[in-house]
DNA sequence: AACTATTTATAAGA
DNA sequence: TTCTTATAAATAGTT
């Protein structure tokens, strides 16, 4: 509005959005409570700001019942709403939500809780009984692909070990001319020259 | 702002002051609506004229979210509220709210979750595994328990059955004088003057 | 936060 | 309610 109009978009810079806020915040208030005054109409004003902090006017001084009346009058003599009449789209919503919070705490109970689940019928006690079953099923399941790549892993350092100690027992043969070192190193279990580095399974 | 200066008072004339809230409204809701595109912020205007109509903008598109995030949040970070702060209770609450969303999250990811249990490591997977077996062992108990109090009831209600039965053959056989009805009734499984009606377990 | 050049909002009139 | 226009207010960019 002044040394330059704006393009009515997120203003990308943070310090730029944050001083904008800040003064447009307060000429919305202002603006709200101008309204108020001069034509006697009740009004609330709430804001979250970007990063989620909170700023409101209420020009009766009580937000609460603001949004008492709002709720009671809702949508009966409304006119010129932001939208069309969204509340049974929210109402629906508010329904799906606390439903969804429900399942929360009750699946959480259900593992956590005293773990007697003396609280559940029988019928709950059967499904959760079921689910635990196929948990426990995937877990093993898991822990036997685990198994099964460390052994595959060991039996591959197993392979180049052999490989490397004949390469070496080859070489030294080599260097040694006639002398044979293989009954030196007869009785040694592993390759002399590798350290033998394995990882453990449970 | 226009011609002439306007004194910040209830306008008295009610034909200017309906027009007054008519153009102002339209401009307060058009600055909200600015400010939440501009700043990124979440905006929400509730207006009652004098004669009770509702006027409303939510810059979400949804006014019930907007007022149930007002609830939650409350009183934590704002600033200019038309109320006194009650900050404390508020971010005690808030707190409790935050940190029991987050338990509910964490514990329902480890249960639920994909079921595969690919993103866990050995030891976490025998962690849970001990953890099933535990919770499985725990619900076997109760539903043996519930099943033995099942037995328990149907025994219980076998003896009480029995006995009315006997009372009621001894009333009839008194009203009857030496005809015996024990008879007519012998074929029958169960009490034929009692309706027999137990719960079932799966 | 303070200063202005401009843009925007709007009071009065129609 | 809406349009017009003179003027008051708000504010974008700058310091």
């Amino acid at each position: 509005m002044a040394r330059g109009k704006v393009q009515m978009r997120r203003i990308e810079n943070p310090v730029h959005r944050q001083v904008t806020f800040c003064k447009r915040r307060g000429g919305l208030l202002k603006k709200a409570n101008e309204l108020s005054v001069l034509c006697d109409a009740e009004i609330g004003v709430i804001m979250f700001s970007a990063n989620g902090k909170l700023y409101e006017l209420a020009t009766n001084g009580n937000m609460q019942n603001l949004i008492e009346r709002y709720k009671r009058i809702g949508v009966e003599g409304q006119a010129e709403s932001s939208e069309v009449n969204q509340s049974q789209v929210a109402e629906q919503e508010v329904f799906m939500l606390k439903q969804e919070i429900d399942l929360l705490q009750k699946g959480l109970r259900y593992i956590y809780g005293d773990g007697t689940a003396a609280h559940m019928t029988f019928d709950e006690l059967q499904a959760v009984e079921r689910n635990l079953e196929v948990w426990i099923y995937n877990i093993r399941s898991t822990k036997i692909q685990i198994m099964a790549q460390e052994i595959q892993m060991l039996r591959n350092k197993e392979g180049i070990l052999k490989t490397a100690n004949q390469i070496l027992q080859t070489k030294i043969i080599e260097q040694n001319g006639l002398f044979d070192v293989s009954m030196m190193i007869a009785d040694a279990p592993y390759p002399l020259t590798i350290s033998n580095n394995q990882p453990k399974v449970q």
